[in-house]
RNA sequence: UGCCUGAUGGUGUAACGGUAGCACAACUGUUUUUGGUGCAGUUUGUCUUGGUUCGAAUCCAGGUCAGGCAACCA
């Protein structure tokens, strides 16, 4: 028996509604500004649209809301339903704000027809002022009583072309004394002579979010509109339209957005750092966009998982990045192929193998029984990392040291005889003798080592370069962190470090998954090439060892 | 000195008047040819003050704190 999941607020909401008979089915939709690349924080919302439409047996749209031609692209369009697909959810309809253009128009007209907008000759200075405060009432202008037949005239001229850019706008007439700022007298249309990515210029006036929103969920049918907190004063602005204009009644519903440590979460701060140059895209492996962890390696799956994991609610959070980082190795442990890849070599000789070489094999994945194995070229020179051997060992260290005795993963054990340094004082090279009974996996050597470590053959190795990652900021909270953003940025948040890999690694496939032993979760980089191999850094694997020596 | 949200361990999230649970993190131990994985375990919490009740994280009242709202952005 599976012990049932509780619901969130939003599945609890539904299924009320489902069992009451309000809905036989729901629509939701995922509603982008084509204006950015999607992040992490999307993923939330996507996999909470879509997700709630799978398990209640209904629907969701990808509705682009591109009301603001001046900030949008088709760049961003096209890169948003990529993102969403790579995410594993499919779309029911495609659909546009700006497909709605000539639908909101007829509304708005009908909003002057019943007195309810006017059109407004301010400034925007004028208006902000006459909006008053929270505290103190806003005041009413002369273009508020002007006539119904005046008004329609006025906003078919501005549709037209008759009025220069913010010489005059279209405002519902509410209430300006409301407590709720959205209420009084919330602008509609605006005038903007900019080219559309996708109506060009046939249109000069542009609905605002609040006369489009909420329009384009009615004309949809969506039965649950779903949005973050920040959209919560508007939702009275979003039932009124709707009432007023007696259209479909979607319903707005808010949850709280994702915070995450370390990272930002706000296109427009995620734009900064791509214009100014402190990372190199929109898909920098650094970046918290979906697309830049589709380039750092992170899985899909893996994705999803986390935005199940972090839940559905209404209060602010900031979730720690050790979450995700969990997921995505969770995830990554059961499919990685296993490979060896030397980053910091030192040479070890072995001095007692006189067969030249012999290939040896290495399981994929012991996670996985059906993974089979590799060929890996054993020899007497090989490369072996720079701190897995101690001049003088301490009591706790499991590695090479002098008379100290290791395993080589699927190879042999081997005794430390002696080392060489340079003239500057750093180890070149260590010798040792292995045992020719200790092969792996045919063990009769009787000998119980506590290390084992990775290696690659001198000879046989492929030099690659590997992005060793880590966090774009210094600090957990950038929320609480004082002055610009940009000022917590880790200056070494990216390490590129030249390396050796086995041989078997030259031939794989691009798009595989790599767990190089004891290092971390690596992938192909989107620029590697055959001629030059680049993996980067998805996560490190959880490093006990790392804790231990802090102590 | 307006309106709207919200407040449960370090971080998230459950408990719908009846045993404060789960996950991540942290820490033990154990297994291990990855100091990985697995397994077992430990530590840590209901913002506050009253009230209702046999019984309150939950209901009521007051307070405190945090966030949002006054873009021709979404």
């Amino acid at each position: 028996m599976s012990e049932e999941k509780s619901l969130n607020f939003i599945e609890e909401i539904i299924s009320q509604d489902l069992a009451s008979g309000k809905y036989d089915s729901i629509l939701t939709r995922f509603p982008p500004e084509p204006n950015g690349y999607l992040h992490i924080g999307h993923a939330k919302s996507i996999c909470l649209n879509f997700g709630l439409a799978k398990h209640f047996g209904g629907k969701t749209n990808l509705r682009f809301d591109d009301t603001n031609p001046v900030k949008e692209d088709i760049e961003y369009v096209d890169s948003i339903k990529e993102d969403v697909k790579w995410l594993g959810f499919e779309w029911a309809k495609e659909c546009y704000a700006s497909d709605y253009f000539d639908q909101l128009y007829a509304f708005a007209m009908q909003l002057i027809e019943k007195g309810l907008a006017y059109v407004d000759d301010s400034t925007a200075e004028e208006i902000a002022q006459q909006k008053g405060t929270p505290t103190v009432p806003g005041t009413g202008n002369a273009f508020r009583n002007r006539s119904i037949e005046e008004n329609k005239t006025l906003f078919a001229e501005m549709k037209a072309g008759k009025y220069a850019d913010g010489e005059k706008v279209l405002r519902a007439k509410i209430d300006l004394a409301s407590p709720n700022m959205h209420m009084r007298d919330p602008l509609l249309y605006r005038i903007k002579r900019a080219h559309h990515h996708r109506t060009g210029d046939q249109w000069c006036i542009y609905p605002m979010y609040d006369f489009a929103h909420g329009q384009s969920d009615s004309i949809e049918n969506i039965t649950h509109s779903i949005c973050t907190l920040e959209f919560i004063p508007h939702r009275a602005l979003y039932d009124w339209c709707i009432e007023q204009l007696g259209i479909y009644p979607s319903h707005q519903y808010e949850f709280a957005r994702l915070n995450m440590t370390y990272t930002v979460m706000s296109k427009r701060k995620l734009l900064q750092l791509v214009e100014e140059g402190y990372v190199q895209s929109w898909d920098d492996p650094r970046m918290p966009t979906i697309s830049g962890m589709r380039r750092r390696g992170y899985t899909a799956e893996s994705i999803r998982d986390f935005c199940d994991r972090i839940g559905i609610a209404k209060r602010e959070n900031i979730i720690d990045l050790s979450l995700l980082e969990f997921c995505v190795r969770e995830h990554l442990n059961k499919i990685a192929q296993r490979r060896m890849v030397v980053t910091n070599p030192i040479k070890l000789v072995i001095t007692n193998y006189d067969k030249g070489e012999e290939i040896l094999h290495s399981e994929n994945n012991p996670e996985d029984p059906n993974g089979g194995t590799r060929e890996v070229p054993f020899s007497n020179e090989l490369w072996i990392e720079r701190e897995d051997f101690m001049e003088e060992p301490t009591k706790k260290y499991f590695r090479l040291g002098p008379g100290l005795s290791v395993r080589l993963k699927s190879a042999y054990i081997v005794t430390c005889d002696n080392f060489e340094k340079d003239a500057a004082g750093n180890i070149t090279t260590v010798y040792a003798t292995y045992n020719p009974d200790s092969k792996s996996g045919q063990d009769t050597s009787g000998i119980h080592v506590k290390g084992t470590l990775h290696w690659v053959s001198a000879k046989h190795a492929v030099p690659v370069v590997l992005n060793e990652y880590d966090r774009l900021f210094s600090v957990e909270d950038l929320s609480n962190a004082e002055g610009d953003f940009k000022d917590y940025i880790n200056p070494n948040s990216l390490k590129a470090v030249e390396a050796y890999a086995e041989r078997a690694l030259a031939k794989d496939a691009l798009d595989a998954r790599f767990q190089f032993l004891r290092k971390g979760y690596f992938y192909q980089d989107t620029n590697s090439t055959k001629e030059k191999l680049v993996f980067n850094r998805t996560v490190t694997l959880k490093d006990t060892w790392a804790k231990e020596q802090k102590k």
